[in-house]
Order: C-alpha cells, then sequence, then structure tokens
DNA sequence: TTCCCCGATACCGCGCGGGTATCGTTGCTG
DNA sequence: CAGCAACGATACCCGCGCGGTATCGGGGAA
C-alpha cells in the first residue's frame, strides 16, 4: 500500500507510477483512494496533467520512504538473527523451461541470505531424494511414488511423438500409439517403470530393452542415434531434424512441484508459493 | 500482520493472542506461518505449553514495535499536516439504534483528528441537507428523494402496527393494513407525502389530515395522545402500554446511508465503509 | 472544436483472510 | 499407566478485496 503512494508521488503519475509497480492504473488508483479513506485526508491533487502531492501528502511521502527503508533493514536483520539458511531444490534437467529461470529470480529476490542448492535428478531421483532428506523440493515430472509426499501440479503439457524429419509420419498433424506399433522404444531407470506402467495403464509402452533415458534430451538424442521412439512434452524446442506430433490417446504430462508432507519448513513454504504464482501468471505474461 | 505477530509473541500464547486480536486461533496460526515463510525463517517455536521466541523471532519483536509505533505516529503527522478536517453526520433520532453508538466509537477511533457533527434532521432533512451541503453523509430510512445521491440499505426491519395494549386487536400475532382500516392515522412532514404515496403504491396510507410526526418517537407519542395509527420497524424498544404487531402487507422499513454523489471525501468514503462493516459484521455479534 | 490523455468508474473472477469443526500430540494427572 | 485436557495444526467453507479488462468523463492543446 505505501509503496503504492511512495511509487505515484515519485512519478506525479498514475499510469507510470502503475506500470513501475507491474500493475495496471485502476486498482492503483482505487488503493490510493482506500489510503486516503484510511488516514482521512487528501493526499493528491489529481488533474488532468497528472497528480501533485497535498502537504499532507508530502508529509507522508517523507515518512512512508523511511517506513520501507525501515521495514526492509528489519528483513536483514531478522534474517542474519535466523542464521545460514539452506534450500536444496531437485530438478529434472529441462523440465521447468524457461519459467524455471523467472522462479530462481523471483525466489532469490525474496530470500537473499538464502542459499539455494540445486540437484539434477533423474526420474526416480526426486521421490527418493525428497523422503531421503536429500532434497527439500523438487521440480518434476508425473508420474512418480508420492507416498508421503505433497504435490501440486504447475502444469500440464499434451505429449507428442518426436520423430525425425524424414520419417513418412512426420506430415501427420495427429498421431496415436497404435501408429507407433512396432518400433523400438525406450526404458525409462530402474524402479520407475512399475509406476509408468500404472500410470499408462495397459498401453504397451513401457519394454524390456532399448536405451534407457533419464530426460527429454537424452530421449530426444536416442530418436536420433538409436531410431526410437521419442516422447516429449509438446512446447518443448526441438533440435534441427525433429519434429513433434501430437499423440491423441497419451494423457498429458504434468510438471509437478513435490515436497516431503510433513511439516515443510518456511524456506519450503515460500518455494511453493512463489511457484505456483510463476506459473499461474507468470505463463501468460511469457506468452 | 505485524500486529498478530506482537500479539502471540507478547502472549506467548496462540490463543490468548487470537483473543486480544478479536479473531479466532486458526486464522492466526496460518498467518504468522506466512509470515515465517515471507520472512525465510522460523519466528516462534511451538510446544503444547505455548508458544517461545526464537532468536529471530526476539529481533523481529523488537522491530516490529518500533515499526508499528512509527507507523501510527505516521498517522498523526499526516493528519496533522492535512489541518482541521469536520465531518456532519445526518442522522434521524433514532433510526441507528445502538449500532449507531458502536458505528461512532469506530469511526472516532480510526479518525480521532476528525471533528464529527451530528445533526438532527427530520424526515425530509436528509436528502435536501446533503444537497445543499449542510451534511456530509445521512443515516436514515428509505424512502426520501435520492437524485444526486448514492444510498447504500444497512439494513431492513419488517415494519409493526403499534396499539395499545388494550386495543382488541393486539391479541393478534399478524395484521393486514385493512384491519386497521378507518382509524385515525398520521401525517408526515411537507415535502414527502409525494415519496411515501408512490413508496406505498395504493397503499390509502398518507392522509390530509392528523398529526404530523418526524420521528419513531412521535409516531409512539400520537399513538398514546391521539389514537392514531403507529408504524415503527419491529425490534425498537416500546414504552410502557404499547404492543407492535407484524403488518404482513408493509414493505420493510430500509436503514440507509446517504451521501452526495459525486466526488465523495475521504472522510465521507471512510465513514460508509466503517457504517457497512458494523451493521454487516456488528449485527451478528450484538445478537 | 476536435482530439487526446489521464484518472475514474463499472464489472468480473480468483485468491486470501476470515470463519467453524476437528484432529494429533503432548504434558499432566488420578 | 491410562485418560484427559490443552494447544496448535489441519480441513474445509464463504464473502470480501485485490487484481484484471473495458469504458467513460473531462480538461488541455493543437
Amino acid at each position: 500500500m505505501l509503496r503504492y503512494f511512495v511509487a505515484v508521488a515519485e512519478e506525479r503519475h498514475f499510469g507510470r507510477a502503475a506500470v513501475r509497480l507491474q500493475m495496471t492504473q485502476p486498482p492503483l488508483s482505487r488503493a490510493i483512494r482506500q489510503l486516503e479513506a484510511d488516514l482521512g485526508c487528501v493526499l493528491l491533487d489529481r488533474s488532468p496533467t497528472g497528480a501533485a502531492l497535498t502537504p499532507a501528502g508530502t508529509v507522508l511521502l517523507d515518512e512512508a520512504r523511511t517506513l520501507l527503508a525501515r521495514a526492509d533493514r528489519t528483513r536483514v536483520k531478522v534474517a542474519a538473527a535466523a542464521g545460514s539458511a539452506t534450500l536444496t531444490v531437485g530438478t529434472l534437467a529441462d523440465s521447468a523451461g524457461q519459467a524455471g529461470t523467472r522462479l530462481a529470480a523471483a525466489y532469490r529476490a525474496r530470500h537473499p541470505h538464502v542459499e539455494v542448492r540445486v540437484r539434477e535428478a533423474d526420474l526416480t531421483d526426486p521421490s527418493t531424494g525428497l523422503r531421503a532428506g536429500l532434497v527439500d523440493v523438487a521440480l518434476t515430472r508425473a508420474p512418480f511414488d508420492t507416498t508421503g509426499l505433497t504435490t501440486r501440479v504447475l502444469r500440464s503439457d499434451a505429449v507428442g511423438a518426436v520423430l525425425r524429419a524424414d520419417d513418412p509420419l512426420a506430415g501427420r498433424d495427429s498421431l496415436r500409439l497404435d501408429d507407433l506399433a512396432g518400433r523400438p522404444w525406450f526404458r525409462f531407470p530402474d524402479g520407475t517403470d512399475p509406476v509408468w506402467a500404472a500410470f499408462w495403464g495397459g498401453r504397451h509402452t513401457a519394454r524390456r530393452s532399448g536405451p534407457v533415458v533419464r530426460t527429454a534430451q537424452e530421449c530426444l538424442q536416442s530418436v536420433l542415434w538409436s531410431g526410437t521412439v521419442g516422447l516429449i512434452p509438446l512446447g518443448h524446442s526441438l533440435p534441427e531434424g525433429l519434429i513433434a506430433v501430437p499423440l491423441a490417446d497419451m494423457p498429458p504430462s504434468q510438471l509437478v512441484i513435490a515436497w516431503n508432507g510433513s511439516g515443510p519448513g518456511p524456506l519450503v513454504r515460500s518455494f511453493v508459493r512463489v511457484a505456483t504464482a510463476t506459473w499461474r501468471h507468470g505463463e501468460a505474461a511469457a506468452a
């Protein structure tokens, strides 16, 4: 609230202040009116050319700067008193995409004093790492063993088959798994097959032989080098020479955030919060 | 938020702090957890015997007290810079009831520097007073001429007929206007009859003769002294010897807050806010 | 006089801050 | 040691408020 006022007072312009605050003008106008009602006096003189400070507004601007600065210092002092803090994030190499970058930036901005460690993981790792305490929170893709964990779906992507550009099926705009029958398949790392089998139900996909893939990139390479079937959530960028065709009868792939169910600490709670917000609002902004 | 933390930290007990803050324990617990997530560290050690401050919590308690004190001082300074302020409230003598007392207290608490003037009014006065600028905001009863005004209904009361205890109809638990046919009636002050006539539609109630009443109290006295029909919103306390019987075919009487439609000042906005909250939450609390 | 710019308003949807009901744990006690 | 009481946590619900988009009114400038 006070930040809003400071922005408007410094810009002397509601529109520019809204831009600075990364919001739109109407709610900002309303917020300032509410602040005025709360304090019981007019803070700004509105005019078609902008806004000017009243005497009361001038006083408040000074005080608000002081208060906000002091509040920031308080955050630092409290963090210092709490001692060093560490958060270990487990992540599948490319599962988060560019929103993951925004998440990292947002979280660092909010908790500058927290040392964030990243642990790359394969498909089996996130859940075991969480249970073992090696990882505090994980960004990964469903399905995996969730016993004892709390999860939240961040986004859901349709899955496509990855084909070489010269593949006879490459021109189709939609495929079914049956179209890929007989082609060589890949395997997931040890320990994940049962989960995937359950997830896919009767779909005859997990095989006893074939190359083991841990990430989408390995899966793509496998298409190029081993000629296996490739699967990837749509929207990922593909190497030259590969094409993704939507698979009509594949369940969507879910990007999931997961953490240990029992008593997550403040850092984990905050991380989940920021992550949820990042994917909720951020996806639209990125589009 | 900070007030919540200070309360818990001082009480070292969530339940007692919730009482002090006039709220319940669960949302308070949640708010503290959010604060912890926001700051990225644990502030309180919970135990079955209460809550103890962590080092970070100790630091925050001190800082929070300073910040809150400074914020209070800021309110005062801003109000002083704004100069003296006056709000004139127009009210029908007894229309607000005891919730009006709570409203006055709440508003005074929020704006100690504002001089609130009260202007008693009769049924015609609030709307003319508002338009003339004699009154900033009015608590009155519908209907009245609302052209150029903004109104909000605060509560709605069924209307009853007031009878002397020895009246033949006094034993009934419900009446219709026809039951009162032929009885002497009262008049409203000059200028209100057209509005009331429109409000009541075909109901033959406004008469050319009879005593003029401006408030419910006068209407009651009229019953005692002139033997006229009396009308009153149910729930008001009645003098000895009078009884109110619900009138089935009378529209409910609405307690209304009204103000000048064009650009209400901060004080009026705040008043409307506080009044709305008072009647929304306060009525249940008073029951 | 026309256009344009700025702030205000109207309206909508979702998340959050309130609420109630209930649980798990723990320390006390008979 | 078993039962209980107390405390904080959780689950769930609801209404308000804060965000958004679309649009308006009203002064200045050309």
